[in-house]
DNA sequence: GACATACCTGGAACGATGTTCCAAGAGGGG
DNA sequence: CCCCTCTTGGAACATCGTTCCAGGTATGTC
């Protein structure tokens, strides 16, 4: 178990969950999600994984750490809007640019929807919505289809940044995939093969922005 | 390496690609994601792990064709409307309640979101987009943003079933992540204290829906 | 009917991981 | 100085996915 209170004071080399946690980033965003391993991270603090143990519960509390580490700083950066949609867009495309700098926080995301960030995007999010004059009966519906786009979008983001480490490159990626979905009969398929060219080549930012502004759509249409 | 041609015929206790995948759905489907291991498996089918390997390349290629086969088979079934976005409604509630059958299905598709059986949701979707009156430019958007939503759903539902593993009731779930939300100051977090009813007792399936018609609301605006 | 060959099976063995356990070190108060 | 608590390091354990291979089984050929 952690500690009580801080006993003394920090000694100079001192573990730390803090410096655990710094450490797990570090390894994740060089070295992508495989590579953080209890014996990776002691050997880069020079220490046991037992010792880590004494700072961190579990792997699954590691990963809940460095998340919303992550995710709680990009999302207090949010610079505020004068228009309510604005901000919303604001909200998630931090999110958005949070994870694919850091694809394994959009597996986290995905993986544990209830994070401790997520609240704070819920409540902003909610904030907005209200701003906007969603009711109060229909703020949570709205926050709720955010919430489950961006954490769908964080799974897809995370799923391709995954794929890019054997095949390196976007194009490649996607490439094959179409390559895949386009083997099938164009007869029984035609709109498979009619996008096909768009699923290649589109701009995910953008992509992303133009559902937002559906779900805004549709928000503002429930008013 | 799979056979390349059927040599004569089937051995009636022989192992089969259909026999191991039915296996593991069955596995899944009664103990949970976590029970599928293939030496589990094996002891099922009363064989080894090698001979596991011989019919399906790795675990990765097995969930991926027991997702298929689960999900491919509950879009087959969706019948048709005369209405585009009800059936558009139709497609997405077959997605959400084979997930909510089969939360596993939710954590494959979280994990690995280009699955075959996708193909499939994507083509009929964008169908019905087409059908909607959705110019030709802006069908994919409006696929990619259902897409997105679903992916979404399926990794928050996905999570929901993992925790009921420990809690065992989806109250108890719910109320222990709304009792933790609930810790932060009321001034801070204003809407969090003010949707905190509504999160705990929401029918998942109908704010499931309310998100859905927010985003056809939307396509309906780029029109 | 015997033999060769390609297909298929079972289980031992390997390497890696998360986690637990515990003997020992460090530091400060009596 | 000793004792007690907090902290550390690393060995050890249980499980996994996966590989390997010795053997079994069916089938086509003479």
């Amino acid at each position: 178990m952690s500690p009580k209170s801080k006993p003394s004071e920090i000694r100079v080399g001192a573990l730390s969950k803090e410096r655990i946690i710094a450490s797990a980033i570090d390894i994740l965003n060089s070295n992508g999600e495989s590579a953080l391993t209890f014996r990776a991270l002691a050997s880069r603090l020079s220490t046991g994984s037992g010792a880590i143990y004494w700072h961190v519960a579990d792997k699954d509390a590691l990963l809940a750490a460095a998340t919303e580490t992550v995710l709680s700083r990009s999302i207090a950066e949010v610079a505020s809007a004068a228009d309510p949609a604005a901000a919303l867009r604001a909200i998630a495309l931090s999110v958005f640019d949070t994870i694919e700098a850091h694809p394994w926080v959009g597996t986290q995301l995905a993986r544990e929807p209830w994070q401790p960030a997520m609240v704070e995007i819920f409540e902003r999010s909610s904030a907005q919505f209200a701003a906007l004059g969603v009711s109060r009966d229909a703020i949570f519906p709205c926050v709720s289809a955010l919430a489950q786009y961006l954490i769908g979008t964080a799974a897809q983001t995370a799923a391709a940044a995954r794929h890019k480490f054997s095949a390196s490159d976007r194009s490649a990626v996607l490439g094959t995939i179409v390559e895949q979905w386009t083997q099938r009969d164009p007869a029984q398929y035609p709109f498979v093969h009619l996008l096909a060219d768009q699923v290649r080549n589109h701009d995910e930012r953008e992509v992303f922005l133009d559902g937002l502004d559906m779900i805004l759509a549709g928000a503002k249409a429930t008013l």
